[in-house]
DNA sequence: TATGAATGAGGGTTCATTCAT
DNA sequence: CATGAATGAACCCTCATTCAT
């Protein structure tokens, strides 16, 4: 309902980009249309005039992201199957990572994500579809290409986890981590440290499988 | 005055479980001080009487929750420095995997540190000081004694939490996983799988770093 | 200026058709103006335009069902002085009841006028002047012709609302007569049967009052 | 939920007479718990705390007027079996007349009920079986002693409805009656004018029937 | 004429908290 | 120790209306 409003319409603009970093701080649940507003300088009633609720802007903010993530350069380096599996990994954990941790423009598009992992909503099955399961696909056939054809799809599926597990730790329990070492400032160069230490971390993890795997027989 | 109660009354008892369960489902923020009394079938002011306001309430059940859980026989295990490292590690990814899966009755101490890692509240400094950094200390030794003494302690922990992220990854992203590989149930004999999974990836890892850091000089 | 539009708008029109089944079905205050442009397929500020505001329209939609009520061939029925007063009481009884119970298509006149009945607006006086007095005349003259000249104007005038008593309240409780009642279908025959019941038991107590007067000099 | 409050709480009872009033007035939905709640001099959430929410307090209402509706003497003249049956139909009539334009304390029973027929609500069936089945059923056995036993059920109850709609027409449709005759006042006098008219506008509709179903074997 | 955009008022509900007993 | 009562703040949403094209 209410979504026959094409116009460019500046508002709608900045509600978008508003509400993306209020529900990726918050969550659905906790973030508040008037912290919405408020944000994006607009009138408490806008939301309801764009997108006629609370729930109508979560989606537009769910699709909105959609669009403007499938132009992560490190996406299509992380595609090029004609590379090095490792660097195709390495890609991919540095792309995910920086999503995660971008801050200020368009950088809330990995947090909605991480926070809609934790605290899921009616619109996760769509996300999944649309978001997580393309992606993870393009995780579990690097890591095809690194084990071999001989692991069963299931062990290549359990460390694909294993390798999102820590991209998203890192950014999900940043209030713990930063305690536990401080030395981490999470700059730009302690990110791609981090992407280094995840993928040589799990390549070993994934060689010693294709190893098991490949003895077995 | 009337500040400290230390008579063992019922209620404050029943107040902790109840507060610990539902803080644990559902964060500090969206539990609900109606839904905590009514669980323990108290009134709604006995939060107020007993510990002041629904912060005072979460405090206390850090604490508690703090007092019962160091008998986890898990950690026991864990902590015995004399038998194999490698068989510590399992012990403890399967004692965290466990302590945040488990159902009902007293089941709620990990899922409550895992609330408190995604959503930090103000007693965030005193959970991590007296549940996360103790534990987080374990498991550091542990893969100290894994990766041997050349290795640079950041390196070291940085590992720690690769282990931990598995773990928590697993629980946490759970609506999502149960989507991606529809085969894990979660069942007792499923997590026991997980846990042997990351402790094998995790510890391929961690000698691939001995090896590197050992043929460093 | 451009306070009068007379030009032949379809637009206009269309909207008081809309706004005429809206309000006939909830009354004024609970129609709402977004309902009725949805309906007449216009946009949200037509409303304001051609009618200056929801009263503005709610007049209109009286006028406008002035105009088109006239020509109910039963009114005519009733009208034709040289027939039977009985005859013409059941005319009038069940013009007025299927006038308030037919559905659909230009099926709202009678029906708003028992919503202002019911939730007096500020045009009652209006549609009181345009609407009811003159057919309530022109009932109090049927039964003028069935009482006779003793009867006194008052006790005439209480008959002719005990008739339209009867007739409203078949449709105006109709949630109920149908859950006392439950043979009653509302179809068609039995419109025509309740048409009937209501002559015969007003005719009744016509001539009782006729001959009662009729004897009292 | 929320019916555990039990205490004689002035609060309370002030919150159940003004919701009774504006219930009466403005029926169910066009009645706003704001209203309700300064006209009993009360909290804006009072109304949450005794009765859950607005509709919660509605059905309180219905019940509270079930209590003290069942008292009304002229229901006890009603109901004695004894008496005439015209006299025990000029009983039921004017106090259903009174009940219904009786104005301030407790005067809005039965307004209430005709509110609840010209609008009906998710409790409709409780007011109908509690209130209305049983008052219908009297006035039914009162019209079966004067008709006879000849006279088939369902033309019975038709005649009931007749007698029950010139009642309730003089209340609701008040507004309108007092312009077209504006000698009446609604005094008490007129109020008993009024229950003459239809007791002797009604009898003598039944006994018409009485005399052609007594004639027609 | 007609449309998209924006605004202010108000309504119901939930929640944590405090008061008095 | 414990309870019923009451309060103020904030939330999401719906509506009628107005403004600028």
């Amino acid at each position: 309902m209410a979504d026959q409003h094409c116009g460019k319409s500046n508002t709608r603009q900045r509600l978008l980009e508003a509400a993306g970093e209020v529900f990726a701080e918050k969550g659905f649940r906790n973030a508040t249309v008037r912290g919405i507003v408020r944000r994006a300088d607009a009138n408490l009633n806008a939301v309801n005039y764009y997108f006629g609720d609370k729930q109508g802007l979560y989606q537009a903010v769910i699709e909105y992201a959609h669009q403007s993530i499938e132009q992560q350069h490190e996406l299509a380096s992380a595609r090029d199957e004609a590379s090095d599996p490792a660097e195709r990994l390495f890609s991919f954990v540095r792309g995910l990572l920086r999503r995660v941790t971008r801050k200020g423009h368009s950088g809330w598009h990995g947090k909605l994500m991480a926070m809609e992992m934790a605290e899921p909503t009616e619109v996760l099955d769509i996300v999944v579809a649309r978001f997580i399961r393309p992606r993870f696909g393009l995780l579990a056939g690097i890591i095809r290409d690194l084990v071999g054809e001989e692991t069963p799809q299931r062990q290549v599926e359990l460390c694909a986890e294993s390798v999102v597990a820590q991209c998203l730790h890192f950014v999900h329990g940043r209030a713990i981590i930063t305690r536990l070492m401080p030395f981490l400032t999470y700059s730009e160069s302690d990110i791609d440290m981090m992407a280094h230490h995840i993928t040589q971390f799990s390549l070993a993890g994934l060689k010693s499988l294709a190893k098991i795997q490949g003895a077995k027989p």
